[in-house]
DNA sequence: CACCATAAGTTCTTTTTTGGAACTAACAAA
DNA sequence: TTTGTTAGTTCCAAAAAAGAACTTATGGTG
C-alpha cells in the first residue's frame, strides 16, 4: 500500500493517519496547542527542516486542521492557528502523552502535568463511554460493521485465518 | 533532529512517537486490536513490505508493546500480541478512529462501530478527568512544568517570542 | 545609499527510509 | 521428489528527509 492511497481505505484509523501520522506532523500539532503559530517558531522549536514543514503545515491547512491567519500587511505574514477540526485533535494528543507519561518517563516523571481548570486538580484523561459515561478500557468494547458497510468489509475485518492461522 | 534522539526528549508526545510515530506502527497495532498476530496476517492485511513490518515487529518488541508467544514447535513459529503496556494504546487508537469518524467518513458514515459491552450501546470515547470524571476539550486544560523539571524545560516551554512573534 | 535583519519560503545535494521483488531456512504434506 | 507454509533476509531502485545555501519583500541603521 502507498502512502496516499490511506485516506481512502475504509478505515478510520487510516484515514486519519494520512493526515496525522507522519513523522512530524503531531509534533507540529502538540507546539499548535501550546500556542506556537509562527513559521520560524515551529522551525527553531522543533529542529524540523523548512522544506519539510512548509509541506506539513500546507497539508494541515489542506484538511482544514489549521488555518492561515494574516498579523501583519507589507510584508505580508500569516500565523497558522487550530481550527475546530484541529481542535478536536487534543484527545489524541493527551491520550498519546498519557501513555508517554507512564510508560516512557524516567524518574522525574511526566514533564508538563495538566491541570483541569474546572476541579482545580492535576489530572491525566480517561477514555469514557459517550453512552453510560463509564471509563473503557480495551476489553470493554466490542466491533461491529456499520449499517452502510456491511458486506463491503470482507478485505477489512480480519478472517478467522488471520487470527486462527487456519486457511 | 534526527528520529533516533526523539525518545530523548523531555516531552511525553515525541517519545510516544519515538515508538509508535511512524507510517505502519500504528496499523499494526490497529490490526492486534482487531485480533491478528501472525506475521503473514500482517503482511497480507496491511500491504506492508516484509523488510519493514520485521523491524517495526522488531521495534514493538523491544519496547514490550508486543511479545512473541510461540504457537507451534518444530518449526518454531511465534505469534505476536499485544501486552499490557500496549493494551493500554486502546485510547490512542480510539481517539484517532474517533476523530476520522467524524472528519474523515464519507457519506456511508464509520465503517466500524463499537458497542460498549457493559451498557450494550454504540458509543465513541469521550475524554474525562481522572479527578472529577467530567468531559473535557483543549480548553479545560492548563499545562504547567511537573516539580522535579522546574527550570530544565525552558528550551521546551514556548517563549513570548515564539507566541507572540516579540524578540 | 549601502548594508544588515526578519519572516517565510524555495532550491540543491546528500543521506536515510521505503517499495518491490527475489532468495533462504526449517520443516510438513502429497 | 516436488510443492507449500511461515518468517524472515538480501538486493536494488524510488521516495522522503536532512542540511545548507539562496530568494523575495520589506524595514531599519549609519
Amino acid at each position: 500500500m502507498r502512502w496516499e492511497e490511506l485516506d481512502q481505505q475504509a478505515c478510520s484509523l487510516a484515514r486519519t493517519l494520512a493526515v496525522v501520522g507522519d513523522r512530524w506532523t503531531l509534533l507540529i500539532l502538540r507546539d499548535c496547542f501550546l500556542g506556537v503559530r509562527r513559521f520560524d517558531a515551529f522551525e527553531r522549536r522543533l529542529g524540523i527542516t523548512r522544506h519539510v514543514l512548509t509541506d506539513r503545515l500546507k497539508k494541515l491547512v489542506s484538511y482544514g486542521i489549521l488555518y492561515k491567519s494574516p498579523y501583519q500587511e507589507r510584508p505580508l505574514r500569516e500565523e497558522y492557528r487550530l481550527s475546530e477540526k484541529g481542535l478536536e485533535l487534543h484527545p489524541v494528543i493527551m491520550s498519546l502523552v498519557s501513555w508517554g507519561d507512564k510508560h516512557m518517563s524516567d524518574d522525574r516523571g511526566a514533564p508538563i502535568i495538566h491541570i483541569h481548570k474546572t476541579c482545580g486538580h492535576q489530572m491525566h484523561p480517561t477514555t469514557n463511554c459517550s453512552e453510560c459515561g463509564e471509563t473503557i478500557t480495551a476489553k470493554d468494547i466490542r466491533v461491529e460493521v456499520g449499517k452502510q458497510w456491511q458486506g463491503k468489509l470482507d478485505e477489512f475485518l480480519p478472517s478467522r485465518a488471520d487470527i486462527s492461522g487456519k486457511k
